[in-house]
RNA sequence: GGGGGCAUAGCUCAGUUGGGAGAGCGUCUGGAUGGCAUCCAGAAGGUCAGGGGUUCAACUCCCCUUGCCUCCA
């Protein structure tokens, strides 16, 4: 989905900041010092005093939405207002913390292009719509900021005559200043009449700041010249239902979706020449330079400037997300925010900085960002250890990995050479062992080595096509999850205004009554017994599946022998559903059923749900209050707990967990919950998932007095009930999080009585009596081995060697070659190499062929001395054709050859043949 | 989610059409030597990640598992 505020596309002009000479002495009188921090603050105040709800800023890391890898859009969390679903408020504004990663390159080459910024928007879901939209951003423009208007251009979409006429005649903008433009620019998602998608969209007004006046304005409008004119606001009209053939059919509720970029206002107040220069980035970027032992002037164009306000981006973008629970990754968001890591180390490896220094930065951002977002503080030192061990990585990854080895390799071979490296190669160095391209591209241009560019391209693409293809697999494990809500099914349970009620806190049984049936295209009236539907229940004590913690099974009950089985409870939308199958009779919408969750199971998870709670506490007990929760999945049979924490966890730390939570297990400590505000929450010392998005009423789950979280799942009574807790494994699931599975109750006694019968069969195999004489006893027998081994090997070298020394006074002549062919009674390869090396001593020049029993097989090896093999005598040849009398084969070295066959009782055969053989090879 | 790669001595790593498991550093022993990675000689140290397969023979080839690195979506 194409968001508004599109940063624009345009290709940036050599040099970027051209404009910064406007900046750079002379012209900074007049300029008003009016805050970053005070613009956001007065934007909230003003959309707030005219009945807007104030809404904080959602989570970078979207908690609802898994295919946005980041929030970039103030839209993003009110998907569901949007779509037309009531809630208790219809005005909404917002300042949205938005990562964007698309426009990467421009970043710290243009003036407003940032990975991370803040969007300040005003929401409308089918109340006001264009005129007081655009009246009101006018208004907030020019009066609440008393900016000069006589430098504001607006445009419009071709034909919204109706947008026109607010501008010109409600606001009284002179219609030269209003620009119409087509559907590429100016509306939303671009393109959408010709191009599609289907569904919402509508045109939009976009205002420009003119930062240069006085040439007249070009004739296509101010979005022609993105260095003199400034997009600050776009106003989305989201007014049509896109149809096929680009049929705009009128929707009958209409919303405002607008967005301020707080950067890109604060430099046109503040009259700095980039975004990068406001009071907010400023510090950040001087920082930069500081550290770097650098200097910044603002608006610096050069290249220096460029790197400087890029490390100041992607630190801000890097220690935002990381303190929203994003963690630096192989995969998905993770990704991105290595990468983001990687691109501002090499800027600073650019400037001449090896080292580690981004964390250091850390401070700073955290400075200027924590007025607005407190919770940044209490994450200072995770942020700042977790920036540090990713940067010791790549700087690791750059100074001494096996990619960078052979990279250097094969850069002094082409330097030495041809001055060409294959772009095949270029690209297994970026592909497999992840050398940055610029990086590769400075190392070769000091050596005037090049490469086939397009060859890596193509590469490349082929790579990311592959990818592609292979993301876009449907998941067949979906199926049991229940039929998802298509478009039509969810329209036609809104319109009936569907709604159950959760009471699974205080019971597993409830009587109910069936609201919907569900069906995969549409709503049934109907199932019958062996069909798979979906219920809408009135009230259920269902748990539904969120917070980790998966949904309940069960069964419903109802009158003339319907049964159906309930095999998980989810959320889809705001509906609470129930995926199930009819076991028995018919269902139909309407009736009766006693809803029945599986109790028995319910504990299980509620043993693990409590467990995990009671696990997250002792492990920031042991291992330091660094840790927080990364991801978790609370089953019946199981508890996954992933965490923050850079190292493997020893043996010591994890027995020094379970033992915590055993105590407090023991210590049978009252599990209670409680309904109260988000603010009180936090003053209890409550744990709240970092960025979870709470509404005002949150549910905290207390275990005695040391744990308590914010959660809404379903717990035990009392700490007792979980019997016991067994850690069943930690290991890591990606850098710097760590995993641990651990089993309660019924699963932790199974574990460990397992666990004990595969001690007792090695203790019964080992003749012990207990586990610590099983440990002696193997040590022993280890040790006993490997004297056997050695005494076995000496034995057999002086076997061969004796048995070799007697028949080497039996040298036969093979063809004019000396030969000795014998079979050495318990030998072994080892020991028949050995009498090999021997006999080419003794004889000096000839051909040696030994052969073994053992067991059921064969070896034989023939060795040829030097000077024989260089006269055309093969062991390779020779083996081949002893070793098909003994029925193998095999091969080796001219000078040395090795052969197994499974026909002992040839052996004999084998040898007696030798000098035929040797003579043969001799002749040829 | 789709690819590429790595795993060999305590550490860093080599091992090239499948046929004797190696080097440097470290450790230990013996000897020489006083000036800050001293030299010489010798030794110990390995389930070649784990499991299965192909083969007369697998560190080497194939499959699976685990851990780690990496590119892309």
């Amino acid at each position: 989905m194409r968001l508004p505020w599109i940063v624009r596309r345009r290709a940036s002009p050599p040099g970027g900041l051209a404009a910064a000479g406007h900046w750079a002495s002379d012209s900074r009188k007049g300029r008003t010092h009016v805050k970053t921090d005070d613009i956001r603050q007065r934007y909230l105040d003003f959309f707030a005093g005219r009945g807007h709800k104030l809404v904080a800023s959602d989570s970078l890391v979207p908690t609802n939405d898994p295919t946005l890898l980041f929030t970039g859009a103030g839209m993003n969390q009110f998907k569901e207002e949007f779509m037309g679903h009531v809630t208790d408020f219809t005005r909404a504004t917002t300042c949205q913390k938005c990562v964007r990663t698309g426009d990467i390159d421009n970043v710290g080459v243009t003036p407003f292009h940032f990975t991370f910024f803040e969007m300040l928007g005003n929401f409308s879901f089918g109340d006001y719509f264009k005129r007081d939209a655009i009246r009101w951003a006018w208004q907030f423009i020019t009066e609440e900021m008393k900016f000069d208007a006589s430098r504001l251009y607006v445009t419009i979409y071709n034909d919204d005559d109706e947008a026109f006429d607010v501008w010109t005649k409600d606001v009284g903008l002179a219609a030269d200043r209003v620009y119409r433009c087509g559907e590429h620019d100016n509306f939303w998602p671009a393109d959408a009449p010709s191009l599609g998608p289907n569904g919402v969209c509508g045109p939009c007004s976009e205002i420009y700041v003119d930062r240069k006046p006085g040439p007249p304005v070009p004739p296509e409008g101010p979005s022609s010249d993105n260095r003199r004119f400034v997009e600050i606001w776009n106003l989305v009209f989201t007014q049509f239902d896109r149809r096929d053939g680009g049929k705009l059919v009128p929707l009958p509720q209409k919303n405002i979706d607008t967005g301020m970029g707080l950067e890109r206002m604060a430099a046109v107040m503040q009259d700095v020449p980039t975004g990068y220069d406001i009071d907010l980035m400023l510090p950040i970027v001087q920082a930069a330079a500081k550290l770097t032992g650098q200097t910044y002037t603002v608006g610096e164009a050069g290249k220096v400037g460029q790197r400087l306000r890029r490390i100041a981006d992607h630190t801000r973008c890097v220690a935002m997300s990381i303190a929203d629970g994003a963690l630096p990754d192989r995969y998905g968001r993770g990704y991105v925010i290595r990468r983001l890591i990687r691109r501002a180390a090499l800027d600073g490896r650019h400037l001449g900085v090896a080292k580690p220094f981004l964390h250091k930065l850390v401070e700073t951002v955290v400075a200027q960002m924590a007025p607005t977002y407190p919770d940044l503080r209490e994450r200072v030192k995770t942020i700042t250890s977790i920036l540090r061990g990713e940067e010791q990585r790549f700087a690791e990854a750059l100074d001494n990995s096996k990619g960078i080895r052979e990279f250097e390799d094969e850069l002094r071979r082409a330097a030495g050479g041809d001055k060409r490296i294959d772009g095949e190669r270029i690209f297994y160095f970026v592909d497999t062992h992840g050398l940055p391209l610029e990086f590769i591209d400075d190392q070769l241009a000091s050596e005037d080595v090049t490469y086939d560019r397009e060859v890596f391209e193509k590469a490349m693409e082929a790579r990311r096509e592959e990818s592609r293809a292979g993301s876009n697999i449907s998941d067949e494990t979906m199926i049991f999850k229940g039929v998802a809500l298509t478009p039509e099914t969810l329209t036609a349970l809104r319109h009936q205004s569907l709604a159950s009620e959760f009471v699974g806190y205080e019971a597993t049984e409830a009587e109910a009554r069936i609201l919907a049936l569900i069906g995969p295209e549409s709503l049934l009236e109907r199932a019958e017994a062996g069909q798979a539907v979906t219920v809408l229940l009135d009230r259920t004590p269902f748990y539904a599946e969120g917070g980790g913690q998966v949904g309940d099974a069960g069964e419903l009950i109802g009158a003339g022998g319907l049964r159906l089985r309930v095999g998980n409870a989810f959320k889809d939308h705001e509906f609470h559903l129930h995926a199930a199958e009819v076991v028995a009779g018919t269902a139909r919408p309407g009736a009766g059923v006693t809803a029945r969750v599986d109790a028995a199971r319910r504990m299980d998870i509620a043993r693990n749900h409590t467990a995990t709670h009671m696990l997250h506490w002792a492990l920031r007990k042991v291992l330091g209050e660094h840790v927080h929760q990364a991801g978790s999945e609370v089953t019946p049979a199981q508890l996954r707990f992933d965490f923050t924490h850079t190292a493997a966890m020893t043996a010591d730390e994890l027995a020094g967990v379970e033992r915590l939570v055993n105590e407090r297990i023991f210590e049978d400590a009252a599990v209670s919950s409680q309904v109260t505000t988000i603010d009180e929450a936090r003053r209890a010392g409550a744990m709240a998932l970092f960025g979870e998005k709470y509404g005002n009423e949150v549910r905290m789950v207390s275990v005695g007095d040391f744990s308590r979280e914010l959660c809404g799942g379903t717990h035990l009574e009392r700490s007792s009930q979980v019997c016991f807790f067994k850690i069943a494994g930690e290991g890591s699931v990606a850098a710097g999080v760590r995993r641990i599975t651990a089993l309660t109750g019924r699963g932790a006694a199974e574990y460990v009585t397992r666990e004990e019968d595969l001690l007792d069969q090695l203790m019964a195999r080992l003749k012990a009596n207990n586990a610590e004489s099983a440990i002696q006893r193997v040590e022993a027998l280890q040790n006993e081995v490997k004297t056997l081994k050695q005494d076995l090997h000496k034995a057999r070298s002086v076997t061969a060697r004796n048995g070799a020394a007697d028949l080497f006074a039996n040298v036969q002549d093979a063809g004019g070659v000396p030969l000795v062919a014998a079979e050495i009674p318990g030998g072994d390869a080892t020991a028949l190499r050995e009498a090999v090396d021997l006999g080419r001593k003794k004889l000096g020049s000839g051909v040696l062929v030994f052969g073994c029993r053992e067991g059921d097989k064969v070896t034989l090896v023939v060795g040829v001395t030097k000077d024989l093999v260089e006269k055309g005598l093969k062991a390779g040849s020779i083996i081949k054709d002893l070793a098909a009398v003994v029925g193998g084969g095999g091969g080796g070295r001219p000078d040395m050859a090795q052969a197994g066959g499974k026909l002992p009782e040839k052996l004999p055969d084998a040898i007696a043949q030798a000098a035929e053989v040797v003579a043969r090879h001799a002749k040829a």
